[in-house]
RNA sequence: GGGCUCGUAGAUCAGUGGUAGAUCACUCCCUUGGCAUGGGAGAGGCCCCGGGUUCAAAUCCCGGCGAGUCCA
């Protein structure tokens, strides 16, 4: 074992006099230029010293900020790239928003498989992170959006092989990147004897690794991290988060420099937020009216510079850190809060709406799923602090401000998708408005508060905030029984939620010694036989996997199915049921074992394959009209390619209509009747990105240096299925329908060529057998239908009202049946075979009368009503019961009006013989 | 990806297996010079769709469609 002291003797430090000291606060290390430093300067040991004193020369803007980092390390040898978008799950899929600039390089450049876009490169990366949340606004220091400023550096050592990850040798490592640190700040004017660099190692993601705190007055200004070493259990580092790791032969420079300290340093303002969006708090203090006199102003400014205590994590109680806050400052709790709460609200406002650019610009769609959750949470956050604070902007305007700013070109659609998901809230809000106050109203009858269980249904279920559930109960003056433990409940209610491992079927080692087997299909995409050595046949639990030396057989991938076929020897055939691909091994699943060192000629099923290019082509098709038609949001969310029909899920806001659809349809069509050709590429992926950007991968990222584009009309998607060779072999596409599979996520099912045909005729079949049934031409069919249905619903009513004219005859003709005395009351007792609306009808007649009713019919099976008006001491419910005994049913209801029947249609008579006797028995009862 | 809730008149919603309801809106009549209002009458329902259980389903069960919401 050992420990990471050594890891921290750096050349540099000793070349340019650092000494290492221990904080006498904390205890922990750190490297200095000033011996008779003792403590490490970082809060709660150190306060922030640079607030009305900025640290640098100059003041910078944000951008000017960036622009300042990035051509510093430009002029240091590294390449600017441009920053990756802020939904991290668009290239993996362990977190959903980027949180660091490291993330855009995990996990595949990270382990090596993947080439960095350029090494060393400089970036300044959009991140959002909402853990902070609550704090935004109020300790003048945390955002939600922020950049993290960066150098990377991706190493190898040098022992091993040339070829085993996606980039060689050293790059620098830790002597560069202190030493970089140290110049930047030098160049900006920094002392650097005031700067301290505390050692404290860094673990996340099963990577480990020394890293170095920089701290300059009290503000940590950025995290140089020495990515080195992976988790493992038999690893000779012991790192803090109780794992063992050991050294990794891959070796990062993964450095963060916030630009909003740097920016908010530069400054000295009392918060970053002014130093960071001055212009937009302007603005809303502008049309909050938010206006101070001199006095006023003072008092703000000292409290801000106090706002650090804020800190929900750390302090208890909030109302007591504002008191504490107050005392120092001098006024009144009550003043200050006054004074800074719409402050703070207006901090936050601006923050949000920076993070809402970000994302909505990336083409994050607000959904109930992912990320478009957390943008749907951070739209409604946002929606209610410019309520709460009287501002009457817009929000889309607000968010477009920011969006303005960070330079976004799609702002039309960002603006779009805030109203409608403004509006969706302002729906939301208004649902559950009513509810409350339906179930205030509801409790205020009863004397009680509204228990919590309501509470956390009525916010689990319909989102109503316990807030908002508080402030319309106490308008009724009706209490509200909240804990304080109201989240834990929420949480709860949705069980456990133990993430099931997992279970990765571990594949044979037999496998990993075989070759990677030799790809035909992209060769020649519309070939379909070759001649191929059996190399292995692994015996599965319902067939075997052949493996060959080279196939033409395309594996499962991409959405697109694995090809079926024939493997022929000259002994025997085989039939392929499904191709698959492990590590670039690609196994045929057979019925049968066709003989290891066999030589087979292979025979793809052609037809099926050529449905599946067409499908696959087709499918490019309509994502790229879905864009052109809906919006340049419009990002693939998923996709199903199949012989018959294939489906995509797209990202979109609303709910495609069907003019959409038919537009879709029409362009799609359009470049099918181009007859354009459809190119493949493989070109080196960096180039590819730069050209095309992210949009390239709309079905993920794959893999490695160079990356297989596919290119349609103007459309490009990184691809590695099979497609036609021109566009006009589709034949044709047929959208079937657009279904809603999420909240944010439009389906669309398609069939292409001879499929697309069939699905036409298939609905046209459904309209002529329509159109045959109503004996009207199909184009008629539409208005007759209307009209044969409201006139079925006219026939219905007056069926209704003829019923009722019926039994009242009957009632008052007394033409069958027999009347009876049970004590006071008669009762008329008769079987007519009409349905249960007639007998209820003829039994409500006769009770008009002052009649018993006992009713009897007998189609199908044997059914009774009974009815009784008031105050004759007969239970209608008893009486049905009874006789439904006779004919082996049930029955029962009210003791006015019952209803009941049995199987046994054939007793029926038998029974109402028997009424009479039930009558007076259940009288006397 | 998972949990929960909902779908009944044009709108908002009651309706816990037994005759489908309320309020607003709508139409007509009365009150008034007219309007606000007030009084009365009326029209308006495949109770989302399909299956099942039951003598009987808006109601219970299963599936589908549509919508909402919370969590990862």
């Amino acid at each position: 074992m050992s420990d990471l002291e050594e890891e921290y003797r750096l050349e540099y430090f000793e070349d340019n006099d650092f000494v290492r000291r221990e904080c006498e606060e904390c205890g922990a290390h750190f490297w200095t230029r000033d011996h008779d430093r003792t403590v490490c300067g970082e809060p709660p040991c150190g306060e922030y010293t640079f607030l009305d004193n900025p640290g640098f020369d100059e003041e910078y803007t944000l951008e000017e900020m960036r622009e300042t980092f990035l051509s510093f390390f430009e002029d240091h040898g590294h390449e600017r790239i441009d920053p990756y978008p802020v939904a991290a799950n668009r290239w993996r899929d362990d977190v959903l928003l980027t949180i660091a600039s490291i993330t855009d390089f995990q996990p595949l450049v990270t382990s090596g498989t993947t080439p960095p876009p350029a090494n060393p490169l400089t970036i300044s990366q959009p991140c959002i992170r909402m853990e902070d949340i609550d704090n935004v606004g109020k300790t003048g220091r945390h955002t939600m959006a922020f950049e993290m400023m960066a150098h990377h550096a991706f190493n190898t050592r040098d022992d091993v092989p040339e070829d085993r990850y996606a980039y060689h040798g050293e790059v620098y490592w830790k002597d560069r990147t202190v030493a970089y640190c140290d110049e930047l700040l030098a160049s900006l004017g920094v002392d650097l004897e005031e700067v301290v660099y505390i050692e404290d190692p860094w673990v996340g993601g099963g990577n480990a690794g020394p890293a170095l705190e920089v701290i300059f007055r009290g503000v940590e200004l950025a995290t140089l991290v020495f990515m080195s070493m992976e988790q493992d259990p038999d690893g000779e580092y012991l790192m803090k988060d109780g794992n063992r790791y050991s050294k990794m032969e891959t070796y990062i420079v993964d450095t963060g420099y916030g630009l909003e300290r740097w920016t908010w340093l530069s400054q000295g303002t009392p918060t970053v937020y002014e130093a960071v969006y001055p212009e937009m708090i302007e603005f809303l203090k502008d049309n909050a009216g938010v206006d101070h006199d001199e006095d006023e102003r003072a008092i703000v400014h000292h409290a801000s510079k106090l706002s650090g205590k804020l800190d929900i994590d750390e302090v208890e109680d909030m109302d007591v850190a504002r008191e504490e806050i107050a005392a120092e400052v001098g006024v009144e709790t009550e003043r200050l809060r006054e004074l800074m709460e719409p402050l703070e609200n207006i901090y936050a406002i601006a923050d949000h709406c920076r993070t809402l650019a970000y994302m909505l610009g990336d083409g994050i769609v607000p959904s109930n799923v992912a990320t478009g959750y957390l943008a749907r949470m951070v739209l409604r956050r946002t929606k209610r602090l410019v309520d709460e604070t009287g501002i009457d902007a817009p929000l889309d305007e607000l968010v477009d401000m920011q969006a303005d700013r960070l330079g976004y070109e799609n702002r039309d659609t960002i603006r779009d998708v805030v109203r409608t998901e403004v509006e969706k809230y302002r729906e939301t809000l208004d649902r559950g408005q009513r509810k409350v106050r339906q179930l205030a109203d509801d409790y205020a009858t009863r004397d009680g508060p509204i228990p919590t269980d309501e509470l956390v249904e009525l916010y689990d279920s319909h989102g109503i905030q316990p807030d908002m559930v508080e402030d319309i109960a106490a308008e009724r003056g009706v209490a509200v029984d909240r804990p304080e433990n109201f989240y834990a409940l929420v949480a709860e209610r949705h069980g456990g939620g133990d993430a099931l491992a997992e279970t990765e079927d571990d594949e044979d080692d037999r496998l990993a010694d075989l070759p990677e087997t030799e790809p035909l299909y992209y060769e020649d995409q519309s070939g379909t036989d070759f001649e191929a050595v059996v190399l292995d046949v692994v015996e599965r639990e319902d067939g075997y996997d052949v493996v060959l030396d080279q196939t033409m057989f395309y594996p499962e991938g991409g959405g697109q199915p694995g090809d079926t076929g024939t493997l022929s020897s000259d002994e025997a055939t085989v039939d392929v049921r499904d191709t698959q691909v492990r590590d670039g091994v690609v196994l045929h699943r057979t019925d049968s074992d066709p003989g290891k060192g066999e030589i087979v000629r292979g025979r793809i099923d052609a037809d099926r394959r050529r449905q599946l290019m067409r499908n696959h082509t087709a499918t490019h098709l309509v994502i790229d009209a879905a864009r052109e038609v809906l919006g340049d949001h419009v990002r693939q969310a998923g996709a199903q390619k199949g012989v018959d029909s294939s489906r995509i899920d797209l990202k979109h806001y609303r709910r495609i209509s069907r003019e959409e659809v038919t537009e879709i349809e029409r362009v799609a069509n359009g470049v099918v009747m181009d007859n354009v050709p459809v190119k493949e590429t493989w070109p080196d992926r960096r180039d590819a990105e730069d050209e095309h950007g992210f949009d390239l991968y709309q079905g993920g990222v794959p893999e490695g240096t160079e990356i297989r584009l596919i290119h349609v009309a103007d459309d490009v998607q990184a691809c590695g299925g099979t497609h036609v060779q021109r566009t006009g072999d589709v034949g044709a596409i047929k959208v079937r329908r657009a279904e809603r599979v999420q909240d944010g996520v439009e389906r669309l099912v398609f069939s292409a060529g001879t499929a697309a045909v069939e699905a036409t005729q298939e609905t046209e079949d459904a309209l002529y057998g329509a159109a045959e049934a109503l004996d009207v031409s199909p184009q008629e069919v539409p208005g007759t239908a209307r009209r044969f249905f409201e006139e079925w619903k006219e026939r219905g009513k007056e069926i209704e009202d003829l019923k009722e004219q019926l039994a009242e005859m009957r009632a008052g003709g007394g033409d069958a049946g027999r009347e009876v005395e049970v004590g006071d009351a008669t009762a008329v007792v008769r079987r007519i075979d009409g349905d249960m609306d007639e007998l209820r009808a003829t039994a409500n007649a006769l009770v008009e009368e002052g009649k018993i009713a006992v009713l009897g019919a007998g189609d199908g099976g044997a059914t009774f009503v009974v009815a009784v008006p008031d105050g004759v001491g007969v239970n209608a419910g008893e009486v049905v019961s009874r006789l439904a005994d006779r004919v082996g049913g049930g029955g029962g209801g009210p003791p006015d009006f019952a209803q009941g029947g049995g199987p046994d249609a054939e007793k029926l008579d038998e029974a109402l013989e028997a009424a009479p006797e039930v009558l007076r028995t259940v009288r006397n009862a």
